[in-house]
RNA sequence: GGCCCGUUAGUCAAGUGGUUAAGACGCCACCCUCUCAAGGUGGAAUCACGGAUUCGAAUUCCGUACGGGCUACCA
């Protein structure tokens, strides 16, 4: 009888499950190897939440010597978008988080897109209904709502189940005249479960949960034919062979159905992780960082913004395990690479998103790269989001190199840029024609500077100075003019000078940057030189007599 | 409503029955210093609440509150 409605409802499906056992057999890897999946729906451009995700995935794969692979989920066709297959591919190529099997470069466990899988789910299904496991269901949209409403007002659980599941029981000859009306059916599990027994299970990440056993007849195949995230999860996790599957905890509580799955089904059941969400604060309430609102949930944004993917990779890495951020401390000339996460280190509650630790691990990321490497990064990332200051950049190449060096050597770098973008704006004042054109804008123009003093300054710079000399000389020089050449001196007698050293170093510093705050200005000066000093003097004295 | 999960400073967190309750980001002060950044030193700030177990609880148990998730022919 099972035999005859299996048969009549795919006729077409001559395969059994023991075909797809043998053509996809057990990988052959080390015990401890671990084979982890990333299923993203293709809905174009790749979520934070979703990129930590498969980050984890990677890692874990990688660091057992076992196997990364990515999967599209595509069974929703609603969700799908056109082109949204290679969003997914190029945020993870930026990232340079490569599966080692997928659509793009194949793999024994294909095909990797689900929507190429259907006949596969429709042979477990078939079978499930010879087995008696599984049955076609013709409640309609509206029967369905109806019986949710009767089932909230006696405040029971809700779904299709128990005396709810009409359809369990009909004969083949019912199942073919409905059929023969035109009615449309989907394909529901006939849930073995007892509500009353509890399952237990022990989650990689969260430990030990406890629920009641699943028995909700919950939908296999949709009347489209194609499977439910739930169906397709059992079987090709089954089928692929993966050991840990890694995803969102928005899945927690399809731990029963799943389990049960891979019971009905035959399968081993694979580990599970579930992972902590990433949220943001949003007037006061906690939420899962949102696409359409928040525009650092999009991977793409950081590339935009200038952010070095490096750079947020050690942000994932420090929010994936909460031990990674000290080691990466003591062990600076390591690499994510060297360090072993474990999955007992993760969040179990949610982790904020927190843009201002980012910055500082973004800062310190900078300020170790050499001057050389920050400008071809730079030029790379203008080439695409500043066309006009890449041009800048090539045309004064070893004079931007030489103000991105300065304070580079010794064991505390400089730490004030964090993005690609910034660097635009902390050395305008390096290249002539955008010095001219701030043209002392940054400046509170409130305070007044001594323009014959600054000349008379030029004309004692000696580029040829060290360090110390130029120093001396300043403070020569400010003696000269009636500054005092020591802070402390000044404020012991502020009436017998007109100021003290560093009023002078800052005169100096605004008529050559433009600002009253940069870096060091002896290395600016020397770079620089004697004549440009002289030009922006110039400009200086125009400026100060408008 | 039902079922799960969680709650240590502003944030991320260490912690597994006895700790002065680590560390990082942020914040504040001071030091260094020609400014800023950095760096150094110090500081403010945390165990959600109530019971129980125990000589002893952030840690175990039970409640409560709050937060989050699920409760789709979406994933």
């Amino acid at each position: 009888m099972n035999e005859k409605i299996a048969d009549f409802l795919f006729p077409n499906i001559d395969k059994t499950p023991d075909y797809y056992e043998k053509m996809y057999p057990k990988r052959n890897l080390s015990d401890d190897a671990m084979v982890t999946r990333f299923g993203p729906s293709p809905t174009g451009f790749v979520h934070m939440g979703s990129l930590f995700g498969s980050f984890c995935d990677y890692i874990f794969a990688k660091q057992s010597g076992g196997v990364f692979y990515l999967r599209i989920e595509d069974t929703d066709q609603k969700r799908s978008i056109e082109n949204g297959i290679d969003g997914i591919f190029n945020d993870l190529d930026a990232f340079e988080i490569v599966p080692d099997e997928s659509a793009r470069v194949g793999g024994d466990y294909g095909p990797y897109i689900q929507s190429e899988r259907t006949e596969i789910y429709q042979t477990y299904v078939k079978d499930l209904i010879r087995r008696g496991l599984a049955y076609p269901c013709f409640l309609t949209e509206e029967e369905i709502k109806e019986i949710k409403e009767e089932q909230e007002i006696l405040k029971t659980k809700l779904g299709i189940y128990g005396h709810y599941a009409t359809d369990r029981d009909l004969s083949f000859d019912e199942i073919k005249e409905k059929i023969d009306n035109g009615e449309e059916y989907v394909i529901r599990l006939k849930s073995p479960g007892n509500p009353d027994k509890t399952i237990k299970i022990i989650d990689c990440i969260k430990g030990k949960i406890k629920f009641p056993e699943h028995n909700i007849d919950t939908i296999l195949l949709k009347k489209d034919g194609t499977p439910t995230y739930h169906l397709a999860h059992a079987i090709d996790d089954h089928l692929m062979h993966t050991t840990h599957v890694i995803r969102g905890d928005e899945w927690v509580s399809s731990i029963p159905l799943h389990v049960q799955l891979f019971e009905v089904l035959g399968f081993e059941r694979p580990e599970y992780a579930h992972t902590a969400p990433i949220t943001k604060k949003d007037n006061g309430n906690i939420r899962k960082l949102s696409k359409r609102k928040d525009p650092e949930a999009k991977v793409s944004y950081y590339e935009e913004v200038g952010i070095p993917i490096d750079a947020v990779k050690l942000y994932l890495a420090t929010i994936l395990n909460s031990n990674f951020e000290e080691w990466y401390l003591n062990n600076q000339d390591k690499s994510i690479d060297d360090f072993t996460f474990t999955f007992d280190k993760m969040s179990v509650g949610g982790t904020l998103f927190d843009l201002d630790k980012l910055n500082n691990i973004s800062k310190t990321y900078f300020s170790r790269k050499k001057a050389e490497d920050i400008y071809e990064e730079t030029v790379g990332y203008c080439e695409k989001f500043d066309k006009s200051y890449a041009e800048v950049l090539k045309d004064n190449k070893d004079l931007m190199i030489a103000f991105l060096n300065i304070e580079k050597d010794g064991p505390r770098p400089r730490k004030d840029i964090a993005k690609y973008s910034d660097v635009k704006n902390e050395f305008s004042y390096a290249v002539d024609f955008m010095f001219e054109e701030e043209n002392y804008s940054k400046l509170d123009s409130s305070k007044d500077y001594d323009i014959d003093m600054l000349e008379r300054y030029i004309d004692i710079y000696n580029i040829n100075d060290s360090k110390d000399e130029w120093f001396n000389r300043v403070k020569e020089f400010s003696i000269n003019e009636g500054y005092s050449p020591n802070v402390k001196e000044y404020k012991n007698n502020p009436d017998k000078y007109k100021g003290h050293v560093g009023d002078v170093c800052e005169a100096i510093r605004v008529m050559t940057t433009g600002r009253d705050k940069s870096p060091d200005l002896y290395e600016i000066l020397r770079i620089l030189g004697k004549d440009k000093l002289r030009y922006r003097l110039e400009l200086f004295r125009k400026y100060l007599n408008k």
